[in-house]
DNA sequence: AGCCTGACTCGGA
DNA sequence: CTCCGAGCCAGGC
């Protein structure tokens, strides 16, 4: 069930500085898995608590991914705002915002 | 095993 | 810049 997959997503996304986002691709390559966006879109989906900073990943395209609840969204954005981050029509600038790792920088410069 | 679905992404039209 | 289709993975039937 890849548990271990989970846990090694959790601990990247625990990384994610206050104030920054990272897209669910950047997460999946930095946890080992490269190309498996979905992967992340699944370990966030499992998740319960809050222990996890999940609100700090989007999609490429810097918005909230469609959820099934679209409460979840709303709540998504009214945390990031809550740290400062700034919506444009919906969107955030990732060239902006982007989380960058100090140590593996392997960001993707997209 | 086959088929469908989903907090994804990329390349081409 | 937006839309589509295809590729990808794990789960539930």
């Amino acid at each position: 069930m890849t548990a271990d997959a989970h846990a090694r997503i959790y601990a990247v996304v625990r990384r994610i500085r206050r104030g920054r986002v990272a897209t669910y691709g950047q997460v999946a390559a930095l946890a080992g898995f490269p190309g498996q966006a979905r992967l992340v879109g699944y370990a966030l989906a499992a998740l319960e608590s809050d222990a996890v900073p999940w609100h700090r990943v989007v999609n490429a395209r810097g918005e909230i991914s469609p959820r099934a609840t679209p409460a979840d969204e709303a709540r998504q954005r009214v945390l990031l705002e809550a740290e400062g981050i700034v919506f444009a029509d919906n969107r955030i600038e990732l060239e902006r915002w982007r989380w960058r790792p100090a140590r593996e920088g392997r960001g993707r410069t997209r």
